[in-house]
DNA sequence: TTTTATTGATTGACGAGTCAATAAAAAACC
DNA sequence: GGTTTTTTATTGACTCGTCAATCAATAAAA
């Protein structure tokens, strides 16, 4: 039973705070859209730090694979730096209830330290698979992969927060500076 | 005794997101540390929100504060550039009561109006400034000013959130993008 | 005497976490 | 195979804290 509920409680929490749009959901409400009691919800997890844990890492994970997938089709060095941006852009990362929990978690990293892991490790991760990426084709490409790794984070900030930016154009601006920072032919 | 009370509030705000590092603060510790009961800070605000609200637009207009100056000081289209990145990255926008206040933009921006008006506002001067800065130097000064831009926010975001990347590093970076996307000499 | 400034005390709502009690399944025993 | 015992799953009801917001009362100016 145990795996089948927190799994339950996962989906039920990142449907929950999309909906919501914000972190500010109650145990209560996550376990009635998982079908269980509040209690319950508890007593499998312990507390709600830990549930809303348990979704970061899930949302993580999902966005992981989708890179994963994206690097497996990838032949070419470039094909490959390209695929990580697609893979940051992709429609996964625009549902609702992924940018809340993505702003959420940057809110929280500045206090909450197991908060602050998570998001480190996205950022390691990204950057280590964009300087691999880079390596052929940059001669600094430790500090060229910083920097898109960064800018991929700014974009997608402007893109999820609904200004001017689409996710297209975000995209679009990420190839772009790509395209700049290595030589020039697509 | 209204701007009084109202100013003393906004910087108790401020100080007591910082020293809490959250959002998850009282109105009864702010109006203690503005000196006076938490009955006159709904008093004078209507409630919590607009003394955020408050919070917000005084560290916003800090930060357009030092942006004019080091502009004024900038003679050179490459010069206004630099002093928009460096203003970006000057050491009050570090202090940790405007790196929790940023982080709860970002974070309440996705639902509250107007928390997104002003972060947008942000977004379009930002945006605004450098546009202007580049296009004695570049072609597609409105598509760099937004990679730009985007950069920059995706750098501080690195950089307040304490990974690896210190200010410093993030404004060379910074510095670094901006030199190869305008020709070469520094 | 009216207006402005100020607060202590209170209210009302909400929500996390606990607990004792029940139902259901599994295991142990004869 | 059937009965008892133990373990697992589940919940309703409750406790305890917290906090935003209100209000009636008081002090101080104007």
């Amino acid at each position: 039973m145990e795996p089948i509920r927190r799994d339950a409680l996962v989906r039920a929490t990142i449907a929950e705070i999309g909906a919501a749009g914000t972190l500010d959901v109650t145990v209560s409400q996550i376990a009635r859209r998982a079908g269980m009691s509040s209690a319950l919800a508890h007593h499998y997890f312990g507390g709600k730090d830990q549930i809303f844990l348990a979704a970061m890492r899930h949302i993580l994970r999902g966005f992981r694979a989708e890179v994963v997938t994206a690097l497996r089709a990838a032949q070419t060095p470039r094909a490959r730096a390209e695929a990580l941006i697609d893979a940051s852009f992709a429609a996964s990362s625009f549902d609702p209830a992924t940018i809340s929990a993505w702003m959420t978690l940057y809110a929280q990293a500045a206090t909450h330290p197991e908060t602050n892991r998570l998001l480190r490790l996205y950022q390691l991760r990204l950057h280590g698979n964009l300087r691999h990426a880079l390596r052929p084709l940059s001669t600094s490409s430790d500090a060229d992969a910083a920097m898109l790794g960064a800018l991929i984070d700014g974009l997608y900030l402007r893109a999820a927060l609904g200004g001017g930016t689409t996710a297209q154009a975000a995209r679009a601006t990420a190839h772009r500076a790509l395209g700049q920072l290595i030589g020039g032919q697509s």
